[in-house]
DNA sequence: GGAGTATATTCGTATAGACGAATATAGTTT
DNA sequence: AAACTATATTCGTCTATACGAATATACTCC
């Protein structure tokens, strides 16, 4: 990560910060569960998560018919600084907090690809009483 | 500071990231010392200063001729969080290093404003033997 | 008050990016 | 292979912004 002005660019749509947020939230996403969790049309989401890849901060796979993205593995001392940042700075924001909790109720209605939670900030234990309730 | 995307776009142009540094190091500087350092025009400082200013990253004063810019002082805890990690990261960067020393040959050689160094981050008596080399 | 200096703003131009609608692509299912 | 689903990309439009040159503003000093 050369210079850091490319990450700051890539942080600085709110859209994207949010998106950035269920990532941490959950582990893994694919596009629809964003979608339908912030009312954001299929393009937009779509268009913001690979500004996001072409940044650096998010990974993808496919699985199947679904892209799934994570939040991206740090690459070296700046990148892992970034993330921290960020993961610190939207745990105390309310709107990141609001979103959260929607994609909670999603997660606890089974919908979509919530399944294929992999790293999630949530314990294993808390994801499966989410889903069991 | 409602939401961080503002900020972040602030942040998101490596000229003004450049120039945050220069006054992370030095504490308070003027237009034309920032245009020297750097090699920039004066419409470019002066335009950077002035959009640093509106997102509330840095605080001015006029003295004299000179308008006087420094980092601004945090108004709540996001704020001062994204000061801290500026600070952090900008410590450690090459470019950002680079800028810092051809600042400090200036003040060395006592040029412009720089007598009116008030809160840098150097201690005063480092200051005071930059210039009396 | 006029010359000189430091900074801000305006003007014109060029590029980036945000958006929805529509379309294309890729994988699945029957 | 045809219908279906999830995602990506294209197209056209609109706004933001980066830049230098030129000009305006504000202050100082003689």
């Amino acid at each position: 990560m050369k210079s850091f002005a490319p990450v700051f660019k890539a942080l600085s749509d709110d859209s994207r910060l949010r998106i950035i947020n269920l990532l941490f939230y959950s582990g893994e996403l694919c596009v629809c569960d964003i979608e339908e969790v912030m009312g954001f049309t299929q393009t937009k989401v779509s268009r913001h998560l690979a500004y996001l890849r072409k940044a650096g901060l998010v990974d993808d796979r496919k699985k199947g018919l679904w892209m799934l993205y994570s939040i991206a593995k740090p690459r070296n001392e700046g990148h892992r600084k970034v993330l921290d940042f960020l993961a610190d700075i939207l745990r105390s924001d309310a709107v990141a907090r609001k979103d959260a909790e929607r994609l909670a109720s999603r997660i606890r209605k089974g919908c979509c690809t919530t399944y294929s939670v992999v790293k999630p900030m949530l314990a294993e234990s808390e994801i499966a009483s989410l889903r069991s309730q």
